[in-house]
RNA sequence: GGCGCCAUCGUCUAGGGGUCUAGGACACCGCCCUCUCAAGGCGGAGGCACGGGUUCGAUUCCCGUUGGCGCCA
C-alpha cells in the first residue's frame, strides 16, 4: 500500500455547473477522505471556444456551496500546478514532442476535405486511414517547419486487443482494429482530452481515475499512452451515469441539471449532496439520510451498483424535507430562508417593480409569489401567441431557451436587447414574444416588468420555467428539434 | 450501424447458490392520530427481463437472447 491515494475531478468550464460534476466530485472526494488521500480539482479548458472563466467560477462556487472542498485546485494552488489545462500547453507540447521522437506519434497534414472524403468513401465505420503515418520523420519535420498546418496523432496497433481492469467491472477488452489513430494535438496547438488527461493525471500523481462511464471506450488509448510514456497505470473506476426518467443520460432538456437551479429552487446543499450519494450507493446500515462526513467514513467503491440511477426529484424533495424538519429549529430555518431569498437585497429589487401595481400592501403576496417559487402553475390556454399554433410557439420558446443559454449577461438591459433581436429575427412584435413569457414565468399574463423580473429570477429558473412551458405546449419531437437546430444556427449562429 | 457497458418493485436500493414467503426508502392506496393539511404511526398493492446450462438446489455463477444506456461514425 505504497503511495498515497490521489484522485481528481476535472470539469470543463463550458456551461452551467452540472449535477454530474457534483456527483463525480462527491465520490472522488469521499474516496480520498476515506483513504486519507488528496482530492484535486482540475479545470479542463482545452476547448478554447466553449470554455469561459464565468463558467469556471460558477462551477467552483457551486461545488463549494454543496460543501465539497479540495486539497489542490486552480483557486488554492498546490504542488502540481497549474491546475488549469490552458496554462499547461507547454507541458503537453513537450510530451507530444517526446512521442514524436520515440515514433509513437506522427504529424498528420491531411486537410479537412480529404478527411471528409475518406469518411464518405469508407462509410461510417472506419476512422482515419493512417495516410500520414508513412511520412518519414525528415519529411514531416520539413513540412512542419515550412508552416504547413498539422495535427498530431498517436499510433494505435493495427491488430490485437487491449485489455484493462476496471475496479467495478473487472476485465474489459477491446479490439485495436476498432480504435482510431487518435488526434492528441489539435492544429491550434492545444491537446485533446485524451492526451491532456493522461499527462495531467500522471504528473499530478493521480492513483485512481474515478469518472463517468462515458469514458470507458477511450481507456485503451489512455492505457497505450501510459505505456508509450513508460508510466505506471492508475486504477480505473467508471461510475454509472445519472439518468433522466426515461433512462437516457441526464440532460438539461429533460431535467434541470444546473446546480444553481436547485439552489434557487430551495434545496439545501446538504440534502442535494446526500441525495447524490444515494445514487448507486447505500450506507451499510441502509440509512438514507447521512452527512458527507458519514459517507466519507463508509464509502466502499466496490459496493457501487452499476445500473444507471434515475435522478428522481420526488425523492430528493422528500429528503430535503427531512432536513428541513429534522435539522433546523425555527430560528435557524428563518435564517436559511433569509439566506435563500427573503433578504433585503432581493426584496429591495422586487419592491420597485411591484409598487406601481399595488393598491394595498396585501397585494404583495399575489404579485410576488413567482419570485419565491420553484415551478409555477400553468394553464395551457394562457400560453398563446397571436397567429401561431401551439407547436409554433413551442418552437419559438425553444429557440429562446437556446439563446438564453448562451447569454452571460443576464441583466434587464441585456435581456431587453436580446428580446428585441429575437422578435425581429422571428418577424414578430416584441409584445408577441413577451406575452407568452409572462405566462411561462409567472403563471399569469400580467406580472411585473419582464426583463427586470427575469434578472431577479436568474437564468437557471427562467430557463427551467420556459422549458416547462414548452412541455405544456406539447413538447418538441426529435425530428422537429433537428429542424429547429438548423433554423437556429441560421438565425443566431452555432450554439453550445 | 460498429463496439463497449449494464439489467432486483414505477423510481433509489439491500441481498447474493439453500436463511427469499426477496428486505428497506420514495411515489401510490387504505386506516390511525388530528380543528384542516402536512408530518408521524400502522397496513396494502408492487420486482429478481427471457431462454439455456452448472448444481441436489438458482434471483444469486456461466452462455445466449432481448432490452436500456454510452462511445464512435
Amino acid at each position: 500500500m505504497g503511495r498515497q491515494v490521489r484522485v481528481r475531478v476535472a470539469p470543463s468550464p463550458t456551461g452551467d455547473p452540472h449535477l454530474g460534476t457534483a456527483y463525480q466530485a462527491l465520490f472522488n472526494c469521499a474516496f480520498a477522505r476515506r483513504r486519507g488521500g488528496k482530492f484535486i480539482l482540475r479545470i479542463e479548458d482545452t476547448d478554447r471556444v466553449r470554455s469561459s472563466e464565468e463558467s469556471e467560477v460558477a462551477i467552483l462556487e457551486s461545488l463549494r456551496w454543496l460543501g465539497l472542498s479540495w486539497d489542490e485546485g486552480p483557486d488554492i494552488g498546490g504542488p502540481h500546478g497549474p491546475y488549469r489545462q490552458s496554462e499547461r500547453t507547454e507541458i503537453y507540447r513537450q510530451h507530444v514532442d517526446r512521442l514524436l521522437e520515440t515514433g509513437h506519434a506522427y504529424r498528420c497534414f491531411c486537410t479537412r476535405e480529404r478527411l471528409e472524403e475518406i469518411r464518405t468513401r469508407q462509410g461510417a465505420d472506419t476512422g482515419y486511414d493512417r495516410h500520414c503515418r508513412s511520412i518519414s520523420s525528415k519529411e514531416s519535420d520539413r513540412r512542419a517547419a515550412a508552416g504547413e498546418p498539422f495535427v498530431v496523432r498517436m499510433k494505435i496497433p493495427p491488430e490485437g486487443q487491449s485489455l484493462f481492469q476496471d475496479l467495478l467491472r473487472g476485465e474489459i477488452c477491446k479490439e485495436w482494429s476498432l480504435v482510431d489513430d487518435q488526434i492528441i494535438l489539435k492544429s491550434d496547438g492545444f491537446p485533446t482530452y485524451h492526451l491532456a488527461v493522461v499527462v495531467d493525471d500522471h504528473l499530478m500523481g493521480v492513483t485512481h481515475v474515478i469518472r463517468g462511464e462515458e469514458w470507458i471506450n477511450s481507456v485503451p488509448k489512455h492505457v497505450k499512452l501510459y505505456e508509450y510514456f513508460g508510466w505506471e497505470l492508475p486504477v480505473f473506476c467508471h461510475l454509472p451515469l445519472l439518468r433522466n426518467r426515461d433512462k437516457s443520460k441526464l440532460s438539461k432538456r429533460k431535467n434541470p441539471t444546473s446546480i444553481n437551479y436547485y439552489r434557487q429552487a430551495g434545496y439545501l446543499p446538504e440534502a442535494l449532496l446526500n441525495y447524490l450519494g444515494l445514487m448507486g450507493w447505500a450506507m451499510p446500515t441502509g440509512e438514507e439520510k447521512f452527512t458527507l462526513e458519514q459517507m466519507c467514513q463508509n464509502l466502499e467503491l466496490e459496493k457501487i451498483s452499476l445500473g444507471g440511477p434515475v435522478f428522481d426529484v420526488a425523492k430528493l424533495r422528500w429528503l430535503n424535507g427531512r432536513y428541513i424538519r429534522e435539522d433546523y429549529a425555527p430560528e435557524a430555518l428563518q435564517e436559511k430562508l433569509e439566506e435563500w431569498a427573503l433578504n433585503q437585497e432581493r426584496i429591495g429589487k422586487i419592491v420597485p417593480l411591484v409598487q406601481p401595481r399595488l393598491e394595498t400592501l396585501a397585494d404583495w403576496g399575489g404579485l410576488t409569489t413567482a419570485f419565491f417559487a420553484d415551478e409555477v402553475s400553468l394553464a395551457a390556454e394562457d400560453l398563446k401567441m397571436k397567429g401561431k399554433k401551439p407547436e409554433e410557439l413551442a418552437a419559438i420558446l425553444q429557440m429562446l431557451v437556446w439563446r438564453l443559454e448562451q447569454q452571460r449577461d443576464f441583466t434587464a438591459p441585456a435581456l431587453d436587447a436580446l428580446f428585441r433581436e429575437m422578435s425581429q429575427k422571428f418577424g414578430i412584435t416584441l409584445r408577441d414574444l413577451t406575452g407568452p413569457c409572462f405566462v411561462a414565468l409567472s403563471g399569469k399574463p400580467v406580472w411585473t416588468p419582464l426583463f427586470d423580473s427575469m434578472e431577479i429570477l436568474g437564468s437557471d429558473m427562467v430557463r427551467m420555467r420556459l422549458q416547462r412551458a414548452i412541455e405544456v405546449l406539447g413538447g418538441i419531437s426529435g425530428k422537429k428539434r433537428k429542424e429547429l437546430d438548423k433554423q437556429y444556427t441560421a438565425l443566431f449562429g452555432y450554439r453550445d
